[in-house]
DNA sequence: CTGTTAGCGCTTTCAT
DNA sequence: ATGAAAGCGCTAACAG
């Protein structure tokens, strides 16, 4: 139960100050190497290790960034946390993680603790435009944040993201050129903007390809729940015209619809084409089957990050700054694309 | 740039004292209902956010844990956080998420710097067994922590694992059921604990079956890189009597041994049969084909965390603890057994 | 180059 | 039930 040696035990074991050793273990240029070199010895005697609350406490400020996403296990949100977590490891910040669930309170709990914390900053992929009251938390508080993935109706603030709607539309295009005319789509909130985008895509493309929108093909699923997207495809299927391809808004929706169309014993793409936001990595690289817009989630990351040390370092003014990052469309079996290879993707 | 508010800030707009203000925000009964609504009021109104790190410094810990993994993006490290995260939170707790890529150093690092965040507790799958002189920095300042998934020789402190020996054992009397002789094994260095007890477990099931190891059918691979696997795969397979089933140590090394065996134009399980350990959800779900020893990871992470947090409220001994979990042993279409039925998983 | 003083914002301890 | 004083471990701002 030894008590955690401090400073001024370190001080005291070298001869000098508390200053001194804080400026040894601060790298100031501005101790002879002698003492460093005494200050350095005690401290790998003692095994010191800085107290970094106290530290916070008197810059009032840590050097820790908190990334709140809806779920960590979604991979895009996992790769998004790694991209976060890498640059800001080699930046000198940690990162505290906030796994939301999608749910509101939530986020705001953990909004309030960011402050409380004296993070640094935030990076967020909100729950939905329903955030935007609690994001004033940051704002009155200081705290640079960035967004990611999704954006914020009538809210402006740095924000790194991809192009839903054009991305929406290529997807759907795609369907279209290869025939079908009744395209389902799995959607979640439109309290999320990269769904209203995406929806908003799915119209674009209906419209320019003369097919009228028939809002019994369109279905809200959730977020982070798979199951939901199932529910959403059987109900789809069991239309009286049901759907001959379907689009799913993200790669937890497309699990769902995958699981529905197995229930109901369709084969894809032969009975149903599908198509989706977001690729899986593992999932990609061991059944190179869905054909994909495949957003650069990682980076999302650390471009993220990237702004928001931008930010702390001052070295850029007070306009906003958006990143649109683009995605990669792979066609692969799932749409039923003649011209899919085997091994593509 | 306005100043954050403090708790001296809502004593005097409350009129009371700063230690009646933190009586109220701490929920101590010691308040009569009157003052406690007028301080509430007070908080409400000027916004008031409670500085942990303040908190922390003055109760010399802080409601934090650190999590460390070599990889996030590992579908089973991915599971095992958020259920670290999902436990933590309940318990008002936060997690620092801290990725060390499977690198030493950065291992180490990180340990120092949960020591010097006073986290109360540190949930960690180590590097490997050269952790070990690394993890003194934990008992050495009093931090609690709770090992995952791996343990270290010769260390003794809480633990949760799985039975490597066991499952990998039965993986191999699955293959050699199905008539296999010449089986591979995908592993990582012996250095991490699972690798060495399912290496032992494949020994194990190959001397029941009357087999002789053949020390060339076990290549050695990468903790964070399915590459690195793809080549230990095509390694075997160009020896002169390459195996006709391959054993892949974890999720990561079936991605590999997958893509090298595309590459070589060998269908799975025809040409080569494959089993693994460790289930990939998302991959399970969408295409039910790996025959996989599936560990229960989001339970990994709760069942360690609640571990942790018996030990900080006292009620649990000096004894060190053990959890084993059981896996489950999914039959499916990549090992080549005829009674697999494709929608099973 | 080094030391002193005065906090950072909260809680502990002891009064009242 | 409430408050005053002291201190958690560090660093900013001055000295010298």
């Amino acid at each position: 139960m030894a008590m955690r040696v401090t400073i001024h035990d370190v001080a005291t074991h070298a001869g000098v100050s508390a200053m001194t050793v804080s400026r040894v273990v601060n790298e100031s240029p501005r101790v002879s190497d002698e003492t460093r070199r005494r200050v350095e010895a005690s401290i790998a005697k003692l095994g010191y290790v800085p107290n970094r609350l106290a530290r916070g406490l008197s810059q009032r400020r840590t050097h820790a960034f908190g990334v709140i996403v809806p779920d960590v296990a979604n991979p895009f949100f996992t790769l998004v946390v790694r991209g976060v977590e890498q640059v800001a490891w080699r930046a000198g910040y940690h990162v505290i993680l906030c796994d939301t669930q999608g749910n509101l309170e939530r986020e705001r709990g953990y909004l309030e603790d960011m402050v409380a914390f004296q993070v640094a900053g935030v990076l967020i992929a909100p729950v939905g435009d329903r955030s935007r009251p609690q994001l004033r938390l940051l704002t009155r508080n200081n705290v640079p944040f960035v967004l990611i993935d999704r954006s914020i109706a009538g809210f402006d603030g740095d924000l790194v993201q991809g192009d839903s709607v054009a991305g929406a539309r290529q997807l759907i295009e795609h369907l279209i050129e290869l025939g079908h005319r009744r395209i389902g789509m799995i959607t979640e909130s439109p309290d999320v903007s990269t769904a209203r985008d995406r929806l908003q895509g799915y119209r674009e493309a209906l419209e320019r390809g003369g097919i009228e929108l028939d809002p019994e093909l369109v279905a809200e699923s959730s977020t982070i729940d798979p199951d939901a997207a199932a529910e959403a495809t059987l109900r789809l299927l069991a239309l009286d015209e049901p759907p001959t391809a379907i689009f799913a808004v993200n790669n937890i929706a497309v699990v769902g619809v995958v699981e529905a169309a197995r229930r109901r014993n369709l084969e894809i793409p032969d009975d149903l084409a599908l198509v989706c936001f977001d690729d899986i990595e593992h999932v990609s690289r061991l059944y190179p089957f869905l054909t994909v817009m495949a957003q650069p989630a990682e980076t999302y990351g650390t471009i993220a990050t990237q702004l928001l040390l931008d930010r702390l370092s001052g070295r850029v003014g007070q306009r906003r700054r958006i990143v649109v990052l683009p995605a990669d469309f792979i066609v692969r079996k799932s749409s039923g694309a003649p011209a899919a290879t085997p091994a593509s993707g």
